[in-house]
DNA sequence: CTCTCGATGCGCT
DNA sequence: GCGCATCGAGAGA
């Protein structure tokens, strides 16, 4: 079977080193890179879309950090080797996905806040009731829904399995933005970092 | 377009 | 019991 101009993400998955650094290095890493999620009793069906949205928590001094109050049974995760899912639930309904980081002994995560579609568009459309491609995945709830991703693949290592990061890069058009980040006002003098990055210009960011 | 508000489950105090 | 790394519907302009 030809290889079309979107088989980028068919690559290997990202290997363990590419996590096991800050996540303000891994956050702006991602950027570019493809998301993949396998379905299917086989993994025969494939998601895949750009990561154009990210955000980097880094550790127990972060006051925005799920680590901040320390290691709990929520956020074990984040205590363990880099390169695995944390994924967790919010306002009751939505799953969020983080990638674990791991600089030394420091419980770092980057949060993926919006996907760029590229394959299995019918797919993300089933789970998505939007008008417009452009909010299939525009935010972190909104992506793990388009991509079934909830809780059952917390711990999940993405350098095998379901669920998988590829390399990518932005394109010629796009450029690095950073802003602080999204929903953490509650994180005081944190909450003012400029630790959200994004690729500027592209319509599937969470916000314009 | 902007703004407001309710939904909803659970981790943690 | 409180509050949350959100989303989408509805109202108004």
């Amino acid at each position: 079977m030809a290889l079309g101009p979107d088989a980028a993400w068919r690559g290997d998955a990202l290997p363990r080193e590419f996590y096991d650094r800050s996540a303000v290095a891994v956050a702006r890493g991602l950027l570019g890179c493809y998301l993949v999620r396998r379905l299917g009793a086989r993994r025969s069906q494939a998601v895949a879309g750009r990561i154009v949205e990210t955000e980097a928590y880094v550790g127990e001094r972060d006051r925005a950090c799920h680590a901040h109050a320390g290691r709990t049974r929520r956020n074990a995760v984040m205590y363990g080797p880099p390169g695995h899912a944390y994924v967790y639930l919010i306002y009751g309904m939505y799953d969020m996905m983080n990638v674990v980081c791991r600089p030394p002994d420091e419980p770092h995560a980057v949060l993926l806040r919006a996907v760029e579609p590229t394959t299995g568009l019918d797919a993300m459309r089933r789970r998505r009731r939007v008008r417009r491609d452009a909010d299939l995945a525009s935010g972190p709830g909104k992506l793990c829904r388009a991509f079934a991703i909830t809780r059952a693949l917390n711990g999940a290592d993405l350098t095998a399995g379901p669920l998988s990061i590829v390399a990518g890069a932005p394109r010629a058009t796009e450029r690095i933005q950073r802003s602080a980040r999204i929903g953490v006002e509650y994180a005081g003098p944190d909450a003012a970092r400029p630790l959200r990055f994004f690729l500027a210009p592209n319509l599937h960011v969470s916000r314009r």
